[in-house]
DNA sequence: CGGGTCATGGTTTTT
DNA sequence: CCATGACCCG
């Protein structure tokens, strides 16, 4: 009696097939993580493996505390041993240990997004780059995807040929990465790339690591970057006992750089691999199942896999398309009321998923208004908030003032009169002097033209020198309640007295509070070692399992997620699949990385699945009209719930609940008088509609259409202007216009 | 220097 | 719509 006697027989076969390379095609909800973690106890148990020989690779924080934690039920002692991390972390233990062997300082920092954003802003500026014409974020979009390939400044240079952009991108590529050092700094991406460059570089330190873990397993390998691949690839290159578990159907960050073919190929880089197939979903009803078999079989080039489930049929799923997303939001929130008290579902038990993040405001507020407790995932991170990032860069810079752009950061904040004009005389100097920015504010009196600022500049550095004497001789806690009294930042907050100033005033509490946890349980707890765990730190890590709350997220958060009770929100297309995948130049492929979204979300879901859209949406200030996802359409109409309820008698015969045929604007002037939905308790015509009547559209956005001068194009916006529909058109030929529908004349082709 | 006003443009997804 | 940036004035 063991407890891999619960597992089934691939399961077991993933399990026990320890040696050599491993390749688990995971279907949704098949135990992948039920494996990993079986394996990692086989592993230690029956093999006699020593823990800390084992690792295990995962993407977020909170999917590596899970499996931590399971693989501590699982096994009697040891198993705070197995090294559980994700990339990110385990690169940062690495480099901290070893990255002065490729000339770097062991105590770097880390930045984050926004840090690159303030830094390729002064190399841009610099460089006397033209962000007018060339933004930041297209470089630093560049300079990613270049590492994620492994690709270094000189190389980037070399390939640029006479590619006037590249040759732009490779100059401040190479800027930057110079910044970097000089800051003492890495970004995210330089993580994987440096120790990668580490260990292929250092053969005493690749050696170590290749005889420390004898046995690696990666979770949701399909997700894996070139960089990361080779990381895997020499981390397990003298063992080879390499086990790693994807879903090709799940591979949702191409725009990150993952590389698919890692997955696709692995039989190619590993000939000598056993591939086993995990088909039976544990997680959901067979109709959720053939909703999303049905959607991902649109797809093309993918492995082979067929769900399949043992829990039944269950319910039918249900669609709604509402007028509007606000009525939509309304619906959600009544449900979620009703699940909970009348069909005994917890609040936790309820995800809303959308594509993106700007969808949850209307969520948030309905629930707000229905007293239904919430959590919205994602948006903007708790340490990219401002008041965040201040403190936390306040604490940077008395524990490291090498890093210039924290500095930078803090210097004026709360005010002291240190202006833009005074921070650019003190960075010209510690340019010409080779020193920090840090280093030539102390010697602020030596900087020509400078005047009365110099004594400003001083107290400043007084007051970053007398909190750095003090520490080691006060705690953390005490040291951060310091920095909020002394430099008025928290009453400067009193004052305002807003409700916004308030919800930071938490945000700060809440920030104490974690650096008051960590000092208790670290070890020997330091101020780099706090600075470092939170600057890892996603936002998906900071679900609890044991709170109860509704939760709101994109479809990208929800992966490795599941919940018994899911809604898909703003399911229209020009939303999801977005526009951008519509009329990328890529569209096919684009769109499949949108349906392999879809097939994510639709297998969130455990029991109930409900599938909703709006006509009418309010995007950034204008409104658009949707048309039902093409995602919608691909799941079959027999798997949804018949629209008639008892509860909800229909005034009218409408359209067909499931989402057949048209429900664009397509069928002449019906489309816009029907009721939108059962669940829709009145109609309400859209403003505008009362005396000039627009002809309806025969296109929606996305289409292809024709204009008899420009020729052929795709539908990328429809804007409702005043008495006509504002169309935007991406022609093939002629570019991008706007015109008005009514003069237009387009044809739907 | 700092605060205010006006203009612009941007969102798809994040470790 | 909202956030950020440019510009102007006290």
């Amino acid at each position: 009696m063991n407890h891999f006697s619960t597992l089934n027989e691939p399961q077991q076969e993933a399990v026990m097939h320890t040696e050599g390379p491993v390749l688990i095609l995971a279907g949704a909800g098949s135990g992948k993580t039920r494996v990993l973690t079986h394996r990692a106890a086989y592993l230690i148990e029956e093999k006699g493996v020593k823990p800390y020989q084992i690792m295990a690779i995962t993407f977020t924080n909170k999917a590596a505390g899970e499996m931590r934690e399971r693989i501590h039920q699982l096994v009697e002692y040891g198993a705070e041993s197995v090294w559980v991390a994700t990339f990110h972390a385990t690169c940062v233990r690495i480099l901290r240990r070893f990255i002065d062997r490729i000339g770097f300082e062991t105590n770097f920092t880390i930045y984050d997004a926004d840090d690159q954003k303030s830094l390729m802003k002064t190399i841009c500026k610099n460089l006397k780059m033209d962000t007018k014409l060339y933004k930041e974020k297209m470089f630093l979009a560049a300079i990613s995807a270049a590492k994620n390939e492994l690709i270094g400044p000189e190389e980037f240079a070399l390939s640029a040929g006479d590619d006037f952009v590249k040759q732009k991108q490779a100059q401040v590529y190479k800027e930057y990465q110079n910044a970097l050092k000089r800051n003492n700094a890495q970004d995210f991406d330089d993580l994987i790339v440096h120790t990668v460059r580490l260990l292929r570089a250092d053969a005493q330190v690749l050696e170590y690591y290749q005889e420390r873990f004898l046995y690696i397993m990666v979770d949701e390998y399909q997700d894996t970057n070139t960089a990361q691949f080779q990381l895997i690839w020499l981390l397990a290159g003298k063992y080879r006992n390499l086990c790693v578990v994807g879903d090709d159907d799940q591979s949702i960050y191409k725009f990150r750089g993952a590389n698919i073919f890692n997955i696709l190929n692995f039989e190619k880089y590993f000939p000598e691999a056993k591939v086993i197939k995990l088909e039976q979903n544990y997680r959901s009803t067979q109709n959720i199942l053939d909703a999303a078999n049905h959607v991902i079989a649109n797809n093309h080039g993918r492995k082979q896999k067929k769900l399949w489930t043992a829990n039944g049929e269950g319910d039918k799923l249900v669609f709604h398309q509402f007028l509007t997303g606000f009525e939509e939001a309304d619906f959600v929130a009544k449900d979620i009321t009703e699940k909970v008290y009348k069909q005994g579902f917890q609040y936790r038990d309820c995800a809303v998923l959308y594509r993106t993040n700007a969808q949850s405001r209307l969520f948030e507020e309905k629930l707000i208004v229905s007293n239904i407790p919430y959590k919205i995932i994602g948006g903007v991170n708790f340490y990219a908030r401002k008041e965040i990032k201040d403190l936390l860069c306040y604490l940077k810079t008395i524990d490291n003032a090498r890093d210039d752009l924290a500095v930078q950061r803090i210097i004026n904040i709360p005010k002291r009169g240190i202006g833009a004009a005074t921070i650019g005389r003190v960075q010209a100097y510690a340019a010409s002097c080779d020193i920090s920015f840090y280093e030539a504010l102390k010697r602020a009196e030596e900087i020509p033209s400078i005047g009365k600022a110099a004594s400003k500049i001083r107290s400043f550095v007084l007051l970053i020198q007398s909190m750095r004497s003090k520490l080691g001789l006060i705690s953390f806690s005490d040291l951060f309640r310091e920095i909020l009294d002394t430099t008025g930042y928290v009453a400067e907050l009193e004052a305002e007295g807003t409700e916004e100033a308030k919800a930071r005033m938490e945000n700060i509490d809440e920030l104490l509070g974690k650096l008051v946890s960590y000092e208790a349980e670290a070890e020997e707890p330091t101020l780099s070692g706090f600075l470092e765990e939170v600057a890892l730190v996603a936002d998906i890590d900071t679900l609890e399992n044991d709170s109860n709350y509704v939760v709101l997220m994109t479809l990208h958060s929800a992966k490795g997620l599941e919940f018994p009770n899911v809604y898909l929100a703003g399911m229209e297309d020009g939303l999801f699949p977005s526009y951008m995948s519509i009329v990328s130049e890529t569209a096919a492929e684009d769109i499949e990385e949108e349906r392999r979204l879809a097939y994510v979300g639709i297998t969130r879901a455990m029991k109930h699945l409900a599938v909703t859209c709006a006509r009418e949406r309010m995007v950034r200030g204008n409104l658009q009209l949707n048309r039902v996802s093409r995602f919608v359409q691909e799941i079959p109409a027999e798997l949804f719930q018949k629209a008639a309820s008892a509860e909800k008698p229909k005034p009218e015969a409408s359209k067909p609940e499931a989402p057949r045929g048209r429900q664009t604007l397509g069928k002449g002037r019906e489309a816009f008088h029907a009721k939108p939905t059962a669940a829709t308790d009145t109609y309400r015509a859209p403003k505008n509609f009362g005396t000039a009547q627009k002809e309806p559209l025969e296109y929606s956005a996305g289409d292809r259409v024709r204009h008899i001068k420009f020729g052929e194009g795709t539908v990328t916006q429809i804007v409702e202007g005043g008495r006509d529909y504002e169309v935007t058109v991406d022609f093939d030929t002629a570019g991008i216009k706007k015109m008005f529908a009514s003069f237009a004349k387009l044809k739907k082709v």
